[in-house]
DNA sequence: GACACGTGGCT
DNA sequence: TAGCCAAGTGT
């Protein structure tokens, strides 16, 4: 810390600047509600959380909204579908997260009585809880004194003290430097001020250091290096794998899906049948005998740790063809996750130019990442 | 500790 | 444009 700062200084300094610039969102109580006396709903802070790792806002907002008007309450949520639910969270991402977030309301009705626990140990037990949303759902939803470290909190970090040492072999120095500074007025505020800091004032690049009410104690911004903190280990770099998607579209107009299964990639998402995605080019596996036609068309798609590259076949099947063992028929394919709705776009605007019929746009999401061949 | 696990926007 | 980045967790 520096020696003419100390703790109740900064806290002070960051809780004054979000007085003035807290940011607004659906599920947060802002600071001048609070000191009125309104609490957080805990259920909308821990679904918030929840939906915000590795999640901008801006991504999070919509979903949010549909959630909390189908399920208002975590009882509500814990008495859903799981097809519901993970449908409502197609295209949001990390998929295990929608699985947990059931499991973990179904946890608070049946052995919380339908509250949530108020404690970091408590909110621990809850699956897709971990270190950052226990601590971030106790201080925010509890004013809990926990130390909040997210992304936003580790880079604010490293540079307020220059932690020189790269992600993630920092992250114990960091949360024991966030532990000297997080204080026990007001620590709800105080999490999300230092997150709103993070994200607003001081970014990844150019940050914004003029108007910072850290700027005067920040060793990194003293010293010119801001912009290159927090360091960071290289990542590995990302493997092409391929594979082969199977899109048959029967005479009624259903398409051959399949739900995915619950564990892995996409798990318990709906998709289309398909081959494995591998390194090596994957062999025909067709899930029904039908006369394949390939499109002529790539899905391009990238994940967290490989690039893929899907080839398509279309079939058309006869208005009397039953699902597949462990698929069924559906018509207009909704909630599908982004590399399957990718697919789509293209089979269905490959129909749409063979008939010359004018097509309905395209989800946005299918953007640029496609290819004609 | 290392790796699996999505997505869209920005540079 | 290829890569980086966003309120991480589970195994």
């Amino acid at each position: 810390m520096r020696q003419d700062w100390t703790s109740a200084d900064f806290s002070a300094a960051l809780l004054e600047w979000y007085d003035r610039h807290a940011r607004v969102m659906p599920w947060r109580i802002g600071p001048a509600e609070r000191k009125a006396g309104v609490r957080p709903d805990p259920y909308r802070i821990w679904l918030s959380e929840v939906m915000l790792q590795q999640t901008t806002v801006v991504a999070v907002r919509d979903y949010f909204r549909r959630f909390t008007e189908r399920w208002p309450d975590v009882a509500a949520l814990a008495a859903a579908e799981d097809a519901a639910v993970m449908a409502e969270w197609a295209g949001l991402g990390y998929y295990a997260r929608a699985r947990n977030l059931l499991k973990g309301a179904r946890a608070v009705v049946a052995e919380h009585g339908g509250r949530f626990p108020a404690t970091r140990e408590g909110l621990l037990t809850l699956p897709g809880v971990g270190p950052y949303t226990a601590a971030a759902v106790a201080s925010i939803a509890f004013d809990a004194p926990e130390v909040v470290v997210d992304g936003n909190v580790e880079r604010v970090i490293a540079r307020l003290f220059r932690v020189e040492t790269p992600l993630p072999l920092a992250k114990p120095e960091l949360t024991a430097l966030a532990a000297r500074l997080t204080p026990a007025q007001r620590p709800g505020d105080y999490a999300q001020a230092v997150m709103d800091l993070g994200a607003t004032i001081c970014t990844p690049r150019s940050p914004a250091c003029g108007i910072c009410p850290w700027r005067d104690p920040c060793i990194a911004r003293a010293e010119g290096v801001q912009a290159e903190l927090p360091r960071k280990l290289p990542k590995a770099a990302k493997p092409v794998r391929r594979g082969i998607l199977y899109l048959a579209r029967r005479a009624d107009g259903a398409w051959l899906l399949e739900t995915r299964p619950e564990s892995g990639l996409l798990g318990g998402m709906l998709g289309f049948p398909g081959t494995d995605w591998t390194v090596e080019a994957p062999e025909e596996a067709p899930p029904v005998a039908a006369e394949w036609r390939d499109p002529g068309g790539e899905v391009l798609h990238t994940f967290t740790h490989f690039h893929l590259r899907l080839a398509l076949r279309v079939a058309e099947l006869p208005e009397t063809a039953a699902p597949t063992q462990g698929c069924f028929m559906m018509l207009s394919p909704a909630h599908l996750p982004t590399v399957m709705r990718k697919a789509y776009d293209l089979v269905r605007a490959d129909q749409a130019s063979a008939t010359g019929e004018v097509q309905a746009s395209p989800s946005k999401r299918s953007g640029k990442t496609t290819r004609r061949r």
